[in-house]
DNA sequence: GAGCACTGC
């Protein structure tokens, strides 16, 4: 086997990643002692965070999603409130705080958010920021006693973050300090810290547009650029004007940023930056002499000169794009292994996200002696999974990437390619060598190719429609969305077609303004076209089954997809054509979920387990539609709608009809020749193979997703009436006045 | 007759 030659010399990429990294360089440092100077060091330095240890251990039990424990509840909590739970514990937590990076620049901290509205914090992973700056403007009384919101883009990392606070304060979960997720609320009244998704709190501005509860909002993690992320950034300057008009006492903002993006808030709130020093091992970055167009094969040769040449313990992380790349080189991992004398055993293990919990458990089991692991991940091992004990990361420099293009006249569609990952991304990767001790990062592309990397993903806003931003928008209020500013502007017809979408929905009226079934839509969890599903159904009397339908719309279908083996796509195929409906997909889902729901309310739950594993279905995501299916339920009955009536008597044709009004500009007609164009832009589109329509030939149908791949394919297809069409009309222009 | 990265309410 042919060797791959790598850069030896390291040293001249670390000092370009530096560069990259130090956006504030210029900017006078608010406190020497935690501020590192743009270094001339040799090496990249990234860091061991000890918070992520407590991420990661709860990322383990919490990929189900479980609904209210009792023994959980924040009323228990309450009346506990703020009693200290063990002092020697939280005075141990304080010699451990005190160790971390940031508190050298604790005083300076607190003055620079009493002295500015708006400070921007550029904080390296491993620099404490998350646990330890919330509990400094606590104990310093900034905020004139309102709450202190910290938000994440991630559930886990909000859950686990407060666990560890709570904690750190001795004080009992859900008191002082506690978090907000969707399905699972550990906060009350008098909870000062508050750790929540970007998510809710995006929410929490439906009903209290000015943030009134809150003295402090901080943004972690804003350099990831989420579209909650953004679309709070975009509000909070006109809110901080507003409480002031309103007088509110003021609005404090601390925007936390990882790296390259710090500048940017800096400039967009005209706010200081200060920097904060990560702690952090080296990792000793080697670049492909050439680029290796086969990374498969890439990956599977550098795997073996790590193998051969390098100790044990030291485990290998492979970045790959998706699950058939993982299974491919697993696959030839083992072959190799099979046929040659290794210096130790190796362990392959597969992680990427639709993988069961119980699947992904295995990366987090300590390999036996003299055993080395390999675990081959997507970009799941990126941000929200950290697994210890990785001393080598391998870098394929690809991801799969999401993008929705607005086509001029129509309707958009989604795409989703490999592409180049970006400069910031590729450190990430790197980084996860150094979290225990020092490390290496292969790159299989050369310096050249990662100096020509962007240097940040460009942000979801850019990379998805905007209906779901405008219709939230709009729905805090009008003033809201005029007074918007977006962090970067999404181009004009993009927006005009989101306004065309919301109008053809009837979330807003031909002036653009939010109408009573756009603020119904944006009270709803749910994407603005698949909310008015539920509306359709109220007229219809078939809300309890268009719940359903909903919540199996908005999670991914449940029959398990991917994997190259033969077998297994034969048993897929066998599970489609059990449930397989002759309207379509639609039907087909709740054919799933009728026979899952008997399942469930009859057998234990072992049972629903075998069950799930017996017909190939994924457990979690049939658990997870569930959660959000009573969520749903509540959301309709506070809207005064009567979720009783089931549609489970009525014909499937009336359920695709209420399907069809938030889907109407989802059809094809089909041709002479069997193909299907669309008949918004008569765009030509392909039934997706996995959908029971493909054989069936229907002269008309309607789809929920459109994505472009090989080709044009619409997915969860439904056959319906054209003569359908004309009412669907007709309903939604009543909606919009 | 194709292959879907990752989040979130």
């Amino acid at each position: 086997m042919a060797k791959i030659k790598f850069d030896g010399d390291g040293n001249k990429q670390e000092t370009n990643g530096k560069r990259e990294t130090s956006p504030v360089k210029g900017s006078a440092p608010p406190f020497a002692s935690s501020v590192s100077s743009p270094s001339k060091k040799k090496r990249i330095y990234f860091d061991a965070d000890g918070m992520d240890d407590g991420i990661r251990d709860s990322a383990r039990d919490s990929n189900h999603y479980s609904t209210h424990d009792s023994t959980n509840s924040p009323h228990k909590a309450r009346r506990k409130a703020h009693k200290k739970v063990d002092i020697e514990q939280r005075n141990r937590m304080l010699e451990i705080r005190k160790q971390l990076p940031i508190w050298t620049g604790r005083e300076a901290l607190i003055d620079a958010v009493h002295n500015n509205d708006i400070i921007v914090v550029l904080g390296e992973t491993g620099s404490g920021k998350t646990t330890q700056l919330p509990q400094f403007l606590l104990e310093s009384g900034i905020g004139s006693g309102r709450k202190i919101a910290v938000t994440q883009p991630r559930r886990v990392a909000a859950v686990s973050l407060a666990h560890r606070v709570s904690q750190e304060t001795g004080t009992q979960l859900g008191s002082l300090v506690g978090y907000s997720v969707r399905f699972d609320d550990m906060s009350w009244k008098g909870t000062r810290l508050k750790y929540m998704t970007d998510g809710m709190l995006m929410r929490e501005l439906l009903s209290d547009e000015l943030l009134s509860q809150y003295g402090v909002i901080v943004i972690d993690e804003a350099h990831e650029r989420t579209l909650r992320t953004d679309l709070i950034i975009g509000t909070l300057k006109s809110i901080m004007r507003r409480r002031h008009s309103a007088a509110l006492p003021p609005l404090k903002v601390v925007v936390m940023s990882a790296t390259l993006d710090a500048d940017k808030f800096a400039r967009f709130y005209n706010a200081p930056v200060l920097y904060v020093k990560g702690r952090q091992h080296p990792v000793r970055i080697f670049n492909a002499r050439e680029d290796i167009q086969d990374y498969v094969d890439g990956a599977l040769k550098t795997i073996f000169q790590i193998h051969q040449t390098q100790p044990l313990p030291g485990d290998i992380l492979v970045f790959l794009p998706g699950q058939e790349e993982i299974n491919t080189l697993g696959a030839s991992i083992s072959l190799i292994a099979d046929g040659a004398p290794l210096k130790h055993d190796i362990s392959i293990l597969r992680l990427y996200a639709s993988l069961s919990p119980a699947q992904q458990q295995k990366v987090f089991v300590n390999a036996p002696a003299n055993t080395r692991k390999i675990i081959l991940a997507t970009n799941v091992a990126e941000t929200s999974i950290t697994i210890a004990g990785v001393r080598h990361v391998i870098d394929s420099g690809l991801a799969r990437e999401r993008k929705y293009y607005s086509s001029h006249g129509g309707i958009g569609v989604d795409t989703l390619f490999v592409k180049p990952i970006s400069k910031s991304s590729a450190m990430q990767r790197a980084g996860r060598a150094g979290r225990e001790s020092a490390g290496t990062c292969y790159r299989l592309y050369t310096e050249r190719t990662f100096l020509s990397l962007p240097p940040t993903t460009p942000p979801e806003i850019e990379r998805t429609n905007l209906n779901f931003a405008i219709l939230q928008l709009k729905a805090v209020s009008e003033e809201t969305f005029r007074n918007f500013e977006w962090l970067d502007e999404p181009s004009e017809e993009a927006m005009q077609q989101a306004h065309m979408n919301l109008f053809g929905l009837g979330a807003v009226n031909e002036r653009g303004e939010i109408t009573e079934v756009g603020k119904k839509l944006a009270g709803m969890p749910l994407d603005p076209g698949i909310a008015r599903m539920l509306l359709a159904a109220q007229t219809r009397e078939c809300v309890g089954t268009l719940l359903s339908l909903c919540a199996l719309l908005a999670v991914d279908s449940p029959i398990y997809t991917a994997t190259s083996a033969s077998q297994e796509q034969e048993e897929q195929q066998h599970t489609r054509d059990r449930f397989a409906s002759r309207h379509g997909d639609h039907i087909s889902l709740l054919h799933i979920w009728d026979a899952y729901m008997d399942v469930v309310q009859s057998g234990s739950t072992g049972d629903v387990k075998e069950w799930c594993v017996a017909n190939k279905l994924s457990e979690r995501t049939l658990r997870r539609a569930r959660d959000i299916r009573s969520q749903l339920s509540h959301q309709c009955l506070k809207m005064g709608m009567d979720v009783s009536v089931n549609a489970h008597t009525q014909d499937d044709e009336t359920i695709l009809q209420c399907v069809l009004e938030g889907m109407f500009h989802n059809v094809a007609i089909r041709q002479g020749d069997g193909t299907y164009r669309q008949i918004v832009n008569q765009g030509l589109v392909k039934i997706h193979p996995t959908s029971c329509l493909l054989q069936r030939k229907a002269p008309c149908i309607m789809y929920s997703e459109l994505t472009l791949t090989t080709a044009t394919y619409a997915r969860t297809v439904s056959a319906i009436h054209p003569a359908w069409l004309r009412a669907v009309a007709f309903y939604n222009q009543r909606g919009s006045m």
